[in-house]
DNA sequence: CATCTG
DNA sequence: CAGATG
């Protein structure tokens, strides 16, 4: 609205003059005047063109929100974005950049905790979420992000989603889905499917060249796309650990767990249900049990934690993406509340020796655990998720030596 | 690293 | 078995 808006404006709109000339190409003629800079790799929806428009960077880590402040000193908190438009607008980032990572910027870009800081904020419902509420729950710092909110301020958009063709669009979707990565997505994009439904009209229906048929796990996610986005709040994940526990008490006593990830770090919102069960008759791996059958030995650890969780009607033959000897991924509800989300949910064993490990492991956070992994190293051990030995000289890598592990029984006894 | 798909 | 995925 002032002034001082349209130099910034230019910068993001006028940056990729490529931007222009592919979207031509595209829609029209093939014509190949593409100047083939740097050494990226070729790929097939031709991602890499869009590089440019991400080139409205800043200088420093607060750039975006500090041109916000300096637009718009008294006002600029109190603007609000619609909440669906900023949790779809952070996902196709996130899937964008996964698609099409940039040459040299950090993997994470920081949308999962914008989505947390967006949902957090927008708890009860509420349909539009202003920059207070979001910067309450979401660093300064994250400049990507705050890029992004900057942009749909001002013209309501993306530049570089608008600058998608429909079948980068639809890669971009599908690679949200569970079980979708980069070759899937691009696969059906390109077979010509956009949209989650077209996925799932016919399942039988043959895709692309190779034609490939929707998978089993496949349609199962596909079917549960919308709500598998929704963050799980805590609560909810209390009510299932309560219930889990009962299930595994009347199945067998013996049967221990731990809710990991994010919930045990005492987030309000878990992108998904992380669960370490243990039991005492399982302390080191199984070795090479014959797995020549594809299904489970029905004596098996798992299969019984399986059991016992289908009988508590937490778990349902009909929605498990996969199944193995130490872990199970599914999808899991709220028993008996009607209208609850599925939720996805990990299982996975560990022996009791590294338990401990585990636990410290798979709760993290990253930060922590570069910490103390350091640490070890300094005092000549050698620490990962299944346990803390002498370091093994003479090696790059650093390795444990056989037999030096060291034996804990809880966490505590790890911090030195 | 474990699991699935082809 | 290789390659994809989480």
């Amino acid at each position: 609205m002032t002034t001082h808006f349209i130099p910034i404006v230019r910068r993001a709109v006028l940056s990729g003059p490529r931007i222009a000339s592919w979207r031509y190409k595209s829609t029209g003629g093939a014509n190949s005047n593409r100047i083939s800079t740097k050494k990226t790799k070729p790929r097939q929806l031709g991602f890499n063109d869009l590089d440019e428009v991400s080139t409205l960077q800043s200088n420093s880590p607060t750039f975006h929100l500090d041109q916000l402040k300096q637009e718009d000193s008294s006002g600029y908190i109190h603007r609000t974005l619609p909440t669906s438009k900023l949790l779809e607008t952070f996902r196709e980032m996130m899937s964008l950049r996964s698609l099409n990572p940039l040459p040299n910027a950090p993997r994470d870009h920081g949308f999962k905790p914008a989505l947390k800081a967006v949902e957090l904020a927008a708890l009860d419902g509420q349909d539009s979420v202003s920059i207070s509420e979001i910067l309450a729950n979401l660093s300064p710092e994250n400049d990507i992000v705050w890029g992004v909110i900057y942009q749909l301020l001002k013209h309501g958009l993306t530049p570089e989603i608008d600058a998608l063709n429909d079948e980068q669009r639809a890669a971009v979707l599908f690679n949200r889905v569970h079980g979708f990565g980069r070759v899937k997505a691009q696969y059906f994009a390109n077979a010509g499917a956009r949209t989650v439904d077209d996925l799932l009209v016919d399942p039988d229906r043959q895709w692309g060249e190779k034609a490939r048929k929707i998978s089993p796990a496949e349609l199962l996610a596909l079917q549960h796309f919308a709500e598998m986005e929704l963050m799980v709040p805590r609560n909810e994940i209390e009510q299932l650990r309560t219930l889990i526990d009962s299930a595994f008490k009347k199945a067998d006593p013996q049967l221990s767990f731990e809710i990991v990830g994010s919930f045990r770090r005492g987030e309000a919102l878990s992108s998904d249900i992380d669960v370490v069960v243990w039991h005492p008759s399982y302390t080191c791996r199984e070795a090479a049990t014959t797995k020549s059958k594809k299904k489970l030995e029905p004596d098996s650890l798992i299969s019984r934690v399986k059991q016992a969780l289908c009988s508590a009607g937490l778990l349902n033959e009909h929605m498990i993406f996969s199944q193995g000897e130490r872990k199970i991924m599914a999808l899991t509800q709220l028993p008996n509340s009607t209208g609850s989300v599925h939720r996805q949910i990990d299982i996975r064993l560990c022996p009791t020796t590294s338990l401990p490990y585990m636990l410290l492991g798979n709760t993290g956070d990253d930060e922590l655990m570069k910490y103390l992994r350091v640490r070890a190293l300094e005092k000549g051990w050698v620490l990962n998720e299944y346990g803390m030995a002498k370091r093994l000289r003479g090696h790059t890598i650093p390795t444990m030596e056989e037999g030096s592990g060291i034996v804990v029984s809880s966490e505590k006894e790890i911090f030195d």
